[in-house]
DNA sequence: CAATCTGGTTTCATCTTGAGACCACTTGTG
DNA sequence: CACAAGTGGTCTCAAGATGAAACCAGATTG
């Protein structure tokens, strides 16, 4: 049996994140929600994907909560796909490995798309964590508490 | 051909990231590299994952530039793999899906792992996205340029 | 120096993916 | 209203990816 993991049960909220969002499309195909992307054939164009896979795969957001089914916002029959309050929870996941993509995969020269500011079109801010006291935080200040053994 | 799709030429970094971090165990191995784990054993039953696979995903990391081999720390003559700078700067998605899967994934009952602040052992705080001006943004604040159509 | 551990590689069965044919229902056009 | 085209899928099949387990060479331990 080569039946794929699931990871659902870790105590590592990673870990069941990766569980929900880990496969290789779900991410891209929030990240086109994002964009606006609202329609199968929108985003099957847009991607490249598969039919057969798109369809699996908006079935699975919607099960999991991430996108919900509306009629369509131009009056025809169809239906779109939205980004539920939940599914737009993973803004800053996008915009994380956005940053790290960004930083670590293009030479300063190669044509890529950027996050802007939508009020003043400047790219934002890189993002930074912070203690509950607002120290700036580097992986080396942080560790990972085991759940409690109650 | 259903070889698996490559988005390495995509002009967004978001998905030239994904080709890179996007499959089921890298983000997995990477977070267990952050919480310090280092052995070919260590991850291989920390995460439960076929030894082949193991295998073939360190040398990817380790071809991608995310991690790299280093003599082992404690004398023996195996190996270890380490995260390269360009790896930790991988440490803010690992937050970000962390955060997500605390916030939408789990019941407030559930057990689970925490990150602390080392210093104060205190929850860290929740990443915000802020504009070049420190405004904090939400993603309806933002918009994605497309790459200049030189 | 024999037993065991570490870090793999190989093989095989099964699952997932990609491509494309096919189809029902909706819309647009005259 | 009739009909062509568009939309949103499902089904099938070949090939690639995955998981489990056997196997192995070199390092370590007793």
């Amino acid at each position: 049996m080569a039946k794929r993991v699931s990871l659902w049960n870790a105590g590592c909220p990673v870990a069941r994140a990766l569980d929900v969002i880990g496969d290789w499309w779900s991410l891209l195909i929030i990240r086109d929600a994002f964009d606006g992307v609202r329609r199968f054939s929108e985003f099957q164009t847009g991607l490249g994907i598969a039919k057969g896979m798109l369809a699996t795969r908006l079935r699975d957001l919607t099960e999991r909560g991430i996108l919900e089914t509306a009629p369509a916002s131009d009056g025809t029959a169809y239906r779109e796909y939205v980004l539920t309050e939940k599914g737009r929870g993973l803004f800053l996941v996008i915009v994380a490995l956005r940053q790290w993509g960004e930083a670590h995969l293009y030479e300063p020269t190669d044509r890529r798309s950027r996050l802007v500011d939508r009020e003043v079109g400047a790219p934002v801010a890189q993002l930074v964590l912070r203690s509950a006291d607002d120290r700036r935080l580097g992986w080396y200040d942080t560790r990972v508490l085991k759940p409690d053994v109650t």
